[in-house]
DNA sequence: AAAACGGGGCA
DNA sequence: TGCCCAGTTTT
């Protein structure tokens, strides 16, 4: 039997019975796709039934305001993929007459969309031979065929594609893009898995040769770099503080946070009141400042570490326009943020 | 071609 | 606690 057929039965019998896969719907299927991108099913799920429930439609989304969908989107990370939703969601609704894409090359040029979304959406909706090429489906291909070229390269990508297009099941490419990405996540996984009961185990290359942990190969990632945030928590005597959206590009784009101060270390007590001395907001206010956390928290991204301290500023009235502390939780903030939210006692 | 972009899960 | 996971856009 084929490595196609194999896979689709396979699938067959273990297929995972999730909501996107109830429907053609190519709105329904970008959807779960975009939530899906870098994100676990069981991370993903309730998100995605929190915007079909609000959003039913590309209508829906496209006219709702970015804040209302980033906060919808609060905890799932790179907000990117939120802000491109919205984008694309007012375009198709403007530009488009509402009706999706429905091939490969024009799903492409939509914002948020490349080339794995793509080949997602052109395949499970639209019946079009396009493979799709996930972690999962890299993992089971360098494995199976014993590939060690490392799959975060243009040289990797442009391999494994062709070989993933090569095998797609042109009978049926929705169920077989499904199964194979199902399979490298759930029989054939990073770690711990499932050879012994594979139906592969008498052709994988990798298993033949004792190679399934070293496969697929990785270029390493750098250190993540160290940043050391300082958040100004303001509390007025009418129970309100200050939130700001972050506006440049970076982490946390559209999203909310305290007043930042941002250091080149560790802030000590008195680095940190020079620092409040040529601040535009507390520099000519009659304040009181309290470190709130001790020790630093350290919030750990992919790419950089965040040491962060809570300042609580106690102040009679702030200095500019503020929220009202009851209001705090309509808007979009970071983990980190929300985290201390929930934890301080305002 | 390489870097930037979050947050959760698991050993 | 340290390491692993991973599509798209930007540089």
């Amino acid at each position: 039997m084929s490595v196609a057929k194999t896979l689709t039965s396979w699938y067959s019998i273990n297929k995972r019975h999730l909501p996107w896969r109830e429907t053609k719907d190519p709105y329904k299927i970008w959807l779960s796709e975009i939530i899906l991108q870098q994100t676990q099913i069981k991370q993903g799920l309730s998100y995605y039934e929190a915007f079909t429930d609000k959003y039913p439609t590309v209508f829906d989304l496209a006219n709702a305001t970015e804040s209302d969908v980033l906060k919808l989107w609060q905890g799932l990370g790179y907000y990117s993929r939120a802000r491109n939703l919205h984008a694309t969601a007012k375009y198709i609704v403007n530009n488009l007459n509402g009706k999706f894409p429905n091939t490969y090359e024009k799903l492409l040029k939509l914002k948020g969309i490349g080339d794995y979304t793509a080949s997602a959406i052109a395949s499970i909706c639209f019946n079009e031979h396009t493979a799709v090429l996930d972690g999962n489906v890299y993992r089971f291909l360098s494995r199976y065929y014993g590939i060690d070229t490392p799959i975060n390269t243009s040289k990797g990508f442009k391999i494994f594609k062709a070989l993933a297009q090569d095998i797609l099941d042109k009978d049926n490419p929705a169920e077989h893009n499904q199964a194979i990405m199902d399979f490298g996540s759930r029989q054939c996984s990073p770690t711990n898995p499932d050879c012994m009961f594979c139906l592969f185990n008498q052709t994988c290359v990798a298993f033949r040769e004792d190679k399934i942990l070293k496969l697929p190969q990785k270029i390493k990632a750098k250190k993540p770099v160290n940043k050391y945030f300082n958040f100004l928590v303001f509390v007025s005597d009418s129970s309100s503080t200050i939130l700001e959206k972050r506006q440049e590009n970076g982490i946390w784009k559209n999203l909310y946070q305290f007043p930042l101060i941002e250091t080149k270390k560790t802030a000590s007590l008195n680095t940190f009141q020079s620092a409040l001395k040529n601040n535009s907001l507390t520099s000519n206010l009659d304040f009181k400042v309290s470190l709130y956390n001790e020790i630093e928290i350290v919030h750990k991204l992919s790419h950089q570490h965040l040491h962060t301290k809570f300042w609580i500023i106690t102040t009679k009235k702030l200095p500019v326009p503020g929220i009202p502390i009851k209001n705090i939780k309509d808007y979009a903030v970071p983990v980190l943020i929300e985290k201390f939210i929930e934890e301080f006692n305002f």
